[in-house]
DNA sequence: ATGTCGGTGTCGCACCGA
């Protein structure tokens, strides 16, 4: 990163990045970040809306994948210089949820972790192996002499202030014992929760399910993360959910998270 | 259990995953 530079760098999971296309530029217009993971596109590799994108400004790289998944980095601010794409330990997972590229100083890493329901099962297992994998590969990225942001839907409450009614939610997938552990086990390696550092009393939601008016009740969860490294922790100066984009029409389930970083 | 989305397949309403 450049001396006196400040970043916008947000995250969001569009659900569909296609059908939410309106939406998503209307967020990029109105909230103007710098650089953008998205998650859940929901697209094939060949039909991301890379023109749209590059008309408002933004240039991007994704991993498309179709009916499911996805993940993108986009950048107004520079080129994007892909690092990596799938997470490491596993040549059987062909599942596109982990992008990471370095923009203009800084190395981001989007990712989309496994929602893991039904617990138990199959699919719970695979969440609990794909956060394993990724414990392992943070841990190769955390002491890198630049700041490094890692971001996404993380498909975990960490504790009970991030649950609307943390009982109703004891079995499930994003709330279990294991899971809730391993997401501390990411803090333990030195990541810093940045939304939580910023707001550290308060109930703070970034998803609302579509169903029974959730968002109106705002009976919401706080699934969507940033993680800094030590060097990134010590540049952040806010750290914010759009929530209001929550109330759009065709809106995705989610509300954009951002960060503001600077070295000034 | 509830009930709401986008994407996909087979075609105008079913299913799946979330």
């Amino acid at each position: 990163m450049h001396m006196g530079l400040t970043l916008k760098i947000a995250t969001y999971n569009v659900n569909g990045v296609n059908g939410r296309l309106p939406v998503l530029l209307r967020w990029l217009e109105y909230a103007e970040p710098d650089i953008v993971c998205l998650q859940e596109l929901k697209a094939p590799q060949d039909k991301f809306p890379e023109a749209a994108l590059l008309d408002a400004g933004y240039r991007s790289i994704w991993h498309g994948q179709k009916s499911w998944n996805g993940v993108a980095i986009l950048s107004r601010v520079g080129e994007i210089h892909e690092t990596r794409r799938g997470l490491p330990g596993d040549p059987d997972d062909t599942q596109s949820r982990y992008i990471e590229a370095a923009v203009n100083g800084v190395l981001i890493a989007g990712l989309y972790l496994p929602n893991g329901n039904p617990r138990p099962g199959p699919k719970f297992d695979f969440k609990l192996a794909w956060f394993a994998r990724l414990e392992q590969h943070l841990a190769t990225l955390i002491s890198l002499d630049a700041p490094v942001i890692c971001m996404g839907d993380f498909n975990v409450m960490p504790t009970e202030l991030d649950v609307y009614a943390p009982e109703r939610w004891r079995d499930d997938a994003l709330f279990s014992p294991e899971v809730r552990q391993a997401y501390a086990r990411l803090l333990d390696q030195g990541w810093c929760d940045a939304l939580r550092e910023r707001h550290p009393d308060e109930v703070v939601y970034t998803f609302w399910k579509y169903l029974r008016h959730a968002f109106e009740r705002n009976a919401g969860l706080r699934i969507d993360h940033v993680l800094l490294n030590p060097l990134a922790t010590a540049m952040l100066r806010d750290a914010q959910v759009d929530t209001g984009v929550r109330g759009w029409e065709k809106t995705s389930d989610h509300a954009p998270v951002w960060i503001e970083l600077s070295d000034a």
